[in-house]
DNA sequence: AGACTATGATTGATCGGCCC
DNA sequence: GGGGCCGATCAATCATAGTC
């Protein structure tokens, strides 16, 4: 429908004139895991993926399908817990329940499409 | 380190590449729109579908194009072309059209 | 057969929008 | 006004498939 340039003014030289587009140029912000303390003290945010371990992991997911939701209460005694960020918990949940969401979409679909199909 | 992978049977673990026209299909919507390439949820289905894959592969499809794309362009020049020109058939008939309708319309 | 590259999937974390 | 959630995406990484 909405193809794209079809070059309406521009000459276009030769082939493609493959410009920069924003999309391109768009950067995300280092995470601000900041840890603060530790050693040292440079108040470096991380800036690095978390590798959470497997403990860390496992009792997560245990808390999970006891939970789908925090209060938060649940959620500082797990992150003191497992020694992370009350963040890393609430954003472990909710990126958990997206892909609780995601397998139960998947899990459908298929179903139906074997049904239809012959 | 060590980080013990106990993710150890990790389902990326038998991988498949997508058919030769599948990748076709979806190299094709990536630079007919590669101005803005992020297909909408019913695009994505409808390449789903075209493609035999699920509407997730679509997503992540486009996810490690994009991504790859902007980490290389220079890498993708020949591919980019080689796709430029593709559409540029269909485009041509589109602009023929469109010259054959001005004509017709405008004095 | 073995090294190197291409590619699909996973995932901690960010971005923008919405709601309360 | 701020914090949590959702949906989409990013970005780095993993593990395998494909190529030479």
């Amino acid at each position: 429908e909405d193809q794209e340039p079809a070059c309406p003014s521009e000459p276009c030289p030769s082939a493609s004139a493959a410009q920069t587009f924003d999309w391109m140029r768009v950067k995300r912000n280092p995470p601000k895991t900041a840890k603060v303390s530790e050693y040292g003290l440079l108040g470096q945010p991380n800036a690095i993926r978390t590798n959470f371990t497997t403990k860390q992991l496992t009792e997560l997911e245990k808390e999970f399908h006891f939970n789908k939701y925090l209060t938060r209460a649940r959620r500082v005694e797990i992150a003191a817990t497992l020694e992370l960020n009350e963040t890393q918990v609430k954003i472990w949940f909710q990126n958990r329940r997206m892909k609780q969401k995601k397998r139960e979409k998947e899990g459908l679909a298929p179903a139906a499409a074997s049904r239809s199909a012959k | 380190v060590m980080i013990l992978r106990s993710r150890f049977l990790d389902a990326r673990r038998k991988r498949r590449n997508f058919s030769k026209q599948a990748t076709e299909i979806l190299n094709e919507y990536f630079y007919s729109h590669l101005s803005n390439p992020y297909p909408s949820e019913e695009a994505k289905e409808e390449l789903a579908k075209k493609c035999s894959i699920t509407v997730s592969q679509v997503s992540n499809w486009f996810g490690n194009k994009r991504i790859r794309y902007k980490k290389n362009i220079g890498k993708f020049q020949e591919e980019a072309n080689l796709y430029a020109a593709k559409t540029a058939v269909t485009a041509a008939h589109a602009v023929a059209a469109a010259v054959q309708n001005n004509q017709t319309n405008s004095p």
